[in-house]
DNA sequence: TAAACCCTTCACAAGTTTTTCACAATTTAT
DNA sequence: ATAAATTGTGAAAAACTTGTGAAGGGTTTA
């Protein structure tokens, strides 16, 4: 599955923060630059290629909200604000300003990494449709491709397809699909698992019901055979 | 022995959560290893080797955010940390400090096993898929692929195969295939394997009837066999 | 060559897991 | 606010796996 490689400009003036902003990031193979002046960081930003600024609003002597100005003057990489000030109409109008999320100080970096995929799923994406197998993915569009044909998939359904397309001919757990599927609830009893499924199988049947690609595999979960 | 040990330290003063974690965790082929006092704990893990530390910030006389510091001190083994308080800020400094998730308490024990598994997968590098003659196995995904086809193994059918193929052109006698193997009953007769086996060879038949690669050894057992 | 022994396969019983259905709860859209 | 769609639950039905005994076929050895 290879991860691509990540690389974000990090515009914030607590060293501290930034420190461990960067290993946390690392540990999910998201590469980082720094800056605390917004100056530099612009300059940074002409000289090399990154894919996401998260970007500090209470820096210093200067208002954040100029920064994204002056950013968006020659790009149109995705931005994430964070901010301290809880206060409504900074992020209103950072996102009328060209924004793309919005993150109060503090904030689980959980959620950071969450944030900072998603966005980049949306956007950058690359090349945006996959071919895997007999299925085409394409994350931006939450369109699924099989043989010929779209699926019309739910959220959840969306997302435990195209795990098991990710790992096709290999099982995953339903605790795996469960835990990492954003849609589905984590609380939710895992026989939830097998419903999804049945419905997914219902729709790839419409397509070709001549044989049944997502097979149980008994005592663990499930498998996408889709050999090439 | 199929599967892959996992060694957990638990530090938790709360000694009931510590049974009935070490149950679970041991149900899903987890070891465990536990410390009410986070001193011993930090002993135990310069004299033995562990794969990942849950580590309860609600310790009696003593910050469970300083544990972090000591063992990252020495180790940048994954620390999981549970707590009580179901503070933000805790959660923050906790990850900020180098843990790598956190679980409120009281959390479903299910989960906890879900998370130490994605984030042994994370660091422990993703899935290994290991070739051995003409067969593929991967363990992780509970698949055996055979000249280029993934096998349909029930759990008895994969252990077999599985065994046999790592010892193959070399016996195994049917006493060692039936204690070793999990999904086996140690109390069921002897026979039983030869059925298994009749039933691998059917599979593998199906793919290449040119040869039996299961040959039988007089006496004794079994014998993959399988020059390359 | 026959007798003894071992291996292979079959068919089915028992137990377990998966599948699916209908409906409830929740979320999203109109 | 109401309707529509999606997600979640529990239960019954279906499917599958494992294990057993027995029949049949082969091999070895005396």
């Amino acid at each position: 599955m290879s991860k691509e490689d990540i690389k974000v400009l990090i515009i914030e003036d607590d060293p501290e923060l930034i420190m461990v902003l960067s290993m946390y990031l690392k540990k999910y193979g998201i590469d980082t630059a720094c800056a605390e002046d917004p100056y530099i960081g612009l300059s940074m930003l002409t000289q090399d290629k990154f894919d996401l600024i998260i970007l500090d609003l209470t820096l210093p002597g200067m208002d954040g909200l100029e920064v994204i100005d002056k950013i968006r003057e020659n790009s149109n990489i995705p931005i994430i604000i964070s901010s301290a000030r809880n206060d409504l109409t900074d992020k209103v109008i950072g996102l009328e300003k060209g924004a793309d999320d919005y993150m109060p100080k503090p904030y689980d970096p959980r959620e950071l990494v969450s944030r900072i995929k998603t966005i980049l799923r949306r956007t950058k994406g690359g090349k945006s449709i996959e071919q895997k197998g007999s299925f085409y993915v394409d994350k931006q569009g939450h369109a699924i491709r099989f043989k010929g044909k779209t699926l019309e998939l739910t959220a959840a359904e969306f997302d435990i397809l195209e795990m098991l397309i990710e790992h096709r001919n290999s099982a995953l757990s339903r605790e795996q699909l469960l835990y990492e599927s954003e849609h589905i609830d984590d609380s939710s009893s895992i026989k939830n698992i097998d419903v999804i499924v049945s419905r997914i199988r219902n729709k790839l049947a419409k397509i070709d019901s001549s044989k049944s690609y997502v097979k149980p595999v008994r005592g663990v979960g499930y498998m996408l055979v889709d050999e090439v």
